[in-house]
DNA sequence: CAGAACTTTCAATAATTACTGAAATCTCAA
DNA sequence: TTGAGATTTCAGTAATTATTGAAAGTTCTG
């Protein structure tokens, strides 16, 4: 296979990537500097990833920020170099830690706030339509709870104690 | 409490989860149906539905074939009234079965399927680049193809026999 | 079979979200 | 302190996604 195929496959994954991306309501550009970031060998700076990616500044310097913010990735800076460079976490088990950490703070825990603010209502309860939605309210605040609680400890588990676990539990 | 108080409580719940579901890359009004059909006691029709959310007839037929789509909703019919009635699953257990399923339909499955793709292309792996590329790709469908596997079996299982196992297990 | 009741479709439009690029800001070495 | 190299911001614009509403389609009933 020629070097020419590889830019190709790697080009098509990157791009891709992307459209799943969206997908996940994830943004095409953020999933896409996330792939060229967790493929590359080294750090990247902002020039290099504008140029591969054919997107402006701006709108590097912005996916660039979200991604520092979800945790995703990483500035790295050499000495005697006045440029930034990014690098993506490589470790699939800690990207899957640092993704559910932060679903669980952006996703999870505005939903069981309001659930909860919901279900602790205390009204008469008199129509069967206030006690459905008490109910209601409540029983799901609490799975939720429990699915958060569940997801937040196998995230500061040991790749090695969870995953073995699971699979003998599961399959 | 009065009747106006739980009216706007239940509005509330209603386009907050709307918001939310935004948050999670569901539309807007495909959440604010779900939410309203799950708290209602009864089936809803359609016309009831844009009563409610105030919003135009294709709308609501859009977002209500999703959600069918979705499996989290179905129709309801009743002997000698023409209209279609709609009801949500209402039981917890259900409804995150049917969601895993379904993401990991639209999302996971899509996913691992190009990272097989990629990390099957046998290039004679010359440059690290090479080398690192089909090594990352197949670790992350490793990782993938595991989860899904794990989703899958739990989302197959008894409530009873999955939360209660894994709540001690990870509390 | 006619037509009323209801559902679906879809072109037009509105609302939202993403992206650009140039100007402003920051930072460091000389 | 200056200015070259670098990053950040943000108003304007483009692209995408959601919504409307009227017309077309469907289905039941008398």
């Amino acid at each position: 296979m020629r070097r020419d195929d590889f830019e190709t496959v790697r080009n098509d994954f990157i791009s891709q990537w992307g459209t799943l991306g969206s997908s996940w309501g994830i943004n095409r550009t953020m999933a896409q500097i996330h792939a060229l970031l967790m493929i590359a060998v080294d750090p990247k700076d902002t020039n290099t990833i504008m140029d591969e990616l054919k997107i402006s500044r701006g709108n590097a310097n912005t996916n660039l920020r979200d991604l520092i913010g979800w945790g995703l990735i990483r500035r790295v800076t050499y000495p005697g170099d006045r440029k930034e460079y990014f690098e993506a976490e490589k470790d699939v088990w800690t990207m899957f830690c640092t993704i559910a950490r932060e679903r669980k703070r952006r996703e999870i825990e505005p939903a069981l706030k309001l659930l909860k603010q919901s279900s602790g209502i205390s009204f008469d309860a008199k129509s069967s339509e206030q006690k459905h939605f008490v109910e209601q309210t409540a029983t799901l605040a609490e799975f939720v709870q429990t699915a958060d609680l569940i997801l937040d400890k196998a995230a500061r588990s040991e790749k090695s104690k969870v995953l073995p676990f699971m699979i003998k539990r599961f399959s």
